[in-house]
DNA sequence: AAGATTCTTACGAATTCCGAACCTTGGCGA
DNA sequence: TCGCCAAGGTTCGGAATTCGTAAGAATCTT
């Protein structure tokens, strides 16, 4: 994630670390910028010091209290000594002045993303399949910005479906995986469960994901 | 641990850290540097590139393929951008240019050590969690400044769902670490810690922290 | 013996589940 | 092109689960 009021810098550093294949989302503030790095599904956190409505340096210090430990990498214009100090006191992993090349920036990011994928001793904690981020420790699920309140079955049913993204699975796999037995062949239930589903990774007028493979079963696609 | 061919750099460097109460080790080529940090009881390398019997970028890369996490800081004169880049592909952490402040090389020591420590995966003093505070040394807990009274098992479920934060804990996994064992399914024990923890945390109007999480567990988390 | 602490039981409240009835859609043969 | 019909979708509401808390018994501490 990328928090950049500078347009300019905003837009050309997205569009650069999208050819290099990351997945980048941008905000302009610093509310904003600790709101959606608060949640998971952010892998790093690209931090200008000089933002509206929250300071920079607030933003880092109020993640860190917050015990996150994403990564943080701060970019700024000021480079006085004492503000690099200040930024890496403040929680901050490492300093990026302004004007910097790209080059230095993938660098530093590999550095980082490299030692926080170290840390993760075990399985990933989060799927993401395009806009639909599902954090599996934490049982919460977002459709982009939006998180969505699910039941236990709603969201073993999408956590299922997102571990098997692309993949179709049938009536009875699914029965099987989810109820531990199979209803019977007239029962709707599945169909209920997909219908709460589609309603709520749909409503914010999100295109659909779940799709149906009449007389088969159904399969997490984008199309 | 610094190493560094250039006596002056060295002396000045190592006098400095220990005025700020480190211990330093100070060796002058990269093949002592290499024997040096394989073995434990190095916390931080400080690394100069150009340094004779083994260049510096070397010693990091045999390092790092020898599977060692030993944070490292890399000093040099060099200030091209491909020498940055090459140093963090390395696997170093962190970069310094030549000159550089004492307050800086301060700073960036204690963000790189700052980061190592909380690595360990074992006890960390105290946990935090947005206003909640756990001496886990002493099993005292606050509130804000309130102190919160805990009996023995409040304490350690409480204790359990902070080392958790964000992190839903189902019924069994709860009852397996704390008592030992699981209850029968229909055992309320559970449910009226949770209660008494809750009035506990909340008694001066704070919001709640202890979230319950329909058919799963529950988990600690702000929102 | 008094007080704390642990844990069970009972019951009300809230949520979740899922069968059943009815509606919509897509594939297919005429 | 039309109409049929089976598969899938939607909605409803009672049943079943799950949770929260009060009250109190049993056990441990001081």
């Amino acid at each position: 994630m990328i928090a950049e009021d500078d347009r300019a810098v905003r837009e050309s550093v997205t569009r650069a670390l999208e050819l290099e294949g990351y997945t980048v989302t941008a905000v302009t503030d610093g509310v904003a910028a600790l709101d959606a790095a608060s949640g998971s599904g952010v892998d790093l956190l690209l931090l200008d010091l000089g933002m509206p409505n929250m300071d920079g340096l607030t933003v880092c210090r109020r993640l860190r209290s917050a015990g996150s430990r994403i990564p943080i990498l701060v970019l700024t214009a000021r480079t006085e000594v004492s503000d690099r100090v200040s930024g890496l006191d403040a929680g901050a992993d490492d300093y990026l002045p302004k004007p910097f090349s790209l080059d230095e920036l993938l660098a530093r990011l590999r550095s980082l993303l490299r030692r926080s994928t170290f840390d993760d001793t075990d399985a990933p904690a989060t799927i993401t399949v395009e806009d639909l981020v599902i954090d599996e420790a934490a049982r919460r699920a977002w459709r982009g910005e939006r998180e969505l309140e699910l039941t236990k079955t709603e969201f073993d049913l999408l956590e299922l479906l997102a571990r098997n993204t692309g993949v179709v699975l049938s009536h009875s796999s699914i029965y099987d995986q989810i109820w531990g037995y199979d209803f019977g062949p007239d029962s709707k239930a599945l169909a209920v469960y997909i219908g709460y589903l589609r309603r709520k990774t749909e409503d914010g007028g999100e295109p659909r994901i779940i799709q149906t493979v009449r007389g088969v079963g159904y399969t997490l696609r984008f199309s």
